[in-house]
DNA sequence: GGCCAGGTCAAAG
DNA sequence: CTTTGACATGGC
């Protein structure tokens, strides 16, 4: 996701993971006005959500798309994290393994591996790597690898990878700028697109 | 008006 | 285990 630079905060990291639930299937710009409704209404923090009335969490998520959807979902997720963890996220982050982290944010309704490894790799600063539609499409239309699972596709990035979490953060969002770009579902690779020779010395 | 956007889940083959 | 449909708004 984008827009997530900022120190990670108690507050931050909470914002990160919200971000990373709304930004499913849907564009960013969409997410961040769902944001803003949430810091506008008081709502940006576990707490506030978790006690909301669901039908003033699905008009502040409305413009995120799936709002139904989601605001029970981030609710349920809030409620949670609240009863599971009172320490707070920065500590429950900062003490989670990788694995251990990523397998626990699965279990939660909503959560699925992108997801789990957005939360994981961008709040919680563990070497986890995120695999979404861009990453496949590139890895795909460059002959990298086909019809590879999450796993599959994960592990081969993971392969080129060095041990600095902050490889994993960046090469990520390159992808994700280079997919933007060069890598749109109805935009074919084209000859002059620069992806093989970005992604072939990365990969 | 149609297509698409940094997915997830449940049901069915 | 793979495929399919539902979920929904906003920008181009």
């Amino acid at each position: 996701m984008p827009g997530f630079y900022g120190p990670l905060t108690e507050r931050g990291m909470f914002e990160i993971c919200v971000g990373a639930l709304l930004t499913q299937n849907t564009a960013w710009a969409n997410v961040e006005k769902a944001l803003e409704a949430l810091w506008r209404g008081g709502l940006m923090s576990p707490a506030k959500i978790a006690s909301c009335p669901l039908p003033r969490l699905e008009k502040a998520l409305r413009s995120s798309g799936y709002f139904r959807q989601k605001a029970g979902r981030l609710k349920e997720f809030c409620r949670r994290a609240l009863a599971e963890h009172k320490e707070g996220f920065e500590a429950w982050f900062s003490s989670a393994s990788p694995e251990g982290l990523r397998s626990e944010l699965l279990s939660y309704r909503g959560v699925g591996p992108e997801t789990a490894d957005s939360m994981a790799l961008y709040a919680g600063a563990k070497r986890t790597f995120v695999i979404d539609a861009y990453t496949r499409r590139i890895g795909e239309r460059m002959g990298i690898a086909r019809g590879l699972s999450y796993e599959g596709w994960k592990g081969l990035f993971e392969g080129g990878v060095g041990p600095d979490v902050k490889v994993y953060n960046e090469y990520h969002a390159l992808l994700v700028r280079l997919g933007k770009d060069f890598c749109r579902k109805s935009k074919p690779l084209c000859a002059s697109c620069p992806l093989d020779k970005v992604c072939g010395k990365l990969i």
